[in-house]
DNA sequence: GTATTTGCAAAAGCTTTGCTGCAAC
DNA sequence: GTTGCAGCAAAGCTTTTGCAAATAC
């Protein structure tokens, strides 16, 4: 619910303003990124790059995809390594969100928080530290996953009767 | 300060309860954790593990580590990848706390809040999710860094005057 | 004696880099 | 014409894995 409240920004605006070249390549990449449902790796940025223009190298895609997170135009993530270690990538939405990845199924939910808002200030102020980028990842069970595993649970329990 | 309030648990007694095998080079590595003044990455961990038994694997550090994560026992870190892809580890804390990166002169300060904590429960609650591990990293400017920034830029502007 | 753990070396996975040519202003 | 960008292929760094020997219970 919370996701579709999350407002992106429009990363080809954006580097306009900031005067930066927009190639081909970068352009194939952006729309890539921005269009993605979901959160994509390197890997499937490249192909979904591709697919709006075959030139585009795997070099490029690790080179724009620096820039942006550079320009803190794109948010790169771990999502707590469910799938190895390569990351994943989002274009920076208006307000903060967190990741929660459900460990059985690999489902990620986002979410926004007042208090999250609150916690950024905390942090700021008390420690006087400029904050410019912000993670905050949890690992656990879904809703969904949970109830499978109670009724599993119950179902073993049932058998055994 | 905070983090000196941060209580961290005996990995050795936390694995004799879960009547887990502590090896020699199990135990050598072990005690380069718990004994490390701030976070060590796989290869800084090995080191100081070889330090206490000479024997130890490259591949041995990397599968205790993740016997350990498994458990719960440690936390496996990204700060913010400032220097290259590794990871960092550290032994879990009784509170959970967040970590600030100065991506100026690469300190690491440790933080727990009651508002972090707040946070934790409204995840659970609102998303009935639950929480295994959770990870809070923020990339930015510390304190002193931001002051010697400001000082530097009073001096170039001094300068041109 | 059986099961687990280890070392070793090789492979794997993801990302970065050097260099040359190409494109943009 | 100068500067920056891209492609290609190779190297880099961290982590994982297969297998035989060693160790623990």
């Amino acid at each position: 619910m919370e996701k579709l409240l999350l407002h992106r920004r429009s990363l080809l605006r954006e580097l306009e303003t900031l005067g930066v070249r927009i190639t081909a390549q970068r352009r194939a990449l952006i729309e890539a990124i921005q269009t993605a449902d979901g959160h994509l790796d390197a890997t499937m940025l490249l192909e979904a790059a591709r697919k709006r223009d075959t030139r585009i190298n795997r070099a490029t895609v690790y080179r724009t995809l620096e820039l942006l997170k550079k320009l803190g135009l794109i948010d790169e993530l771990d999502l707590m390594h469910m799938t190895g270690e390569k990351h994943f990538y989002e274009v920076r939405t208006t307000v903060d969100h967190l990741h929660l990845a459900c460990v059985e199924c690999g489902r990620i939910e986002e979410f926004t928080s007042p208090l999250f808002e609150r916690l950024k200030t905390e942090i700021s102020l008390r420690n006087q530290f400029e904050i410019r980028v912000i993670r905050l990842e949890v690992g656990g069970c879904c809703k969904t996953c949970s109830k499978q595993d109670h009724r599993a649970v119950a179902l073993r329990a049932a058998s055994h009767v």
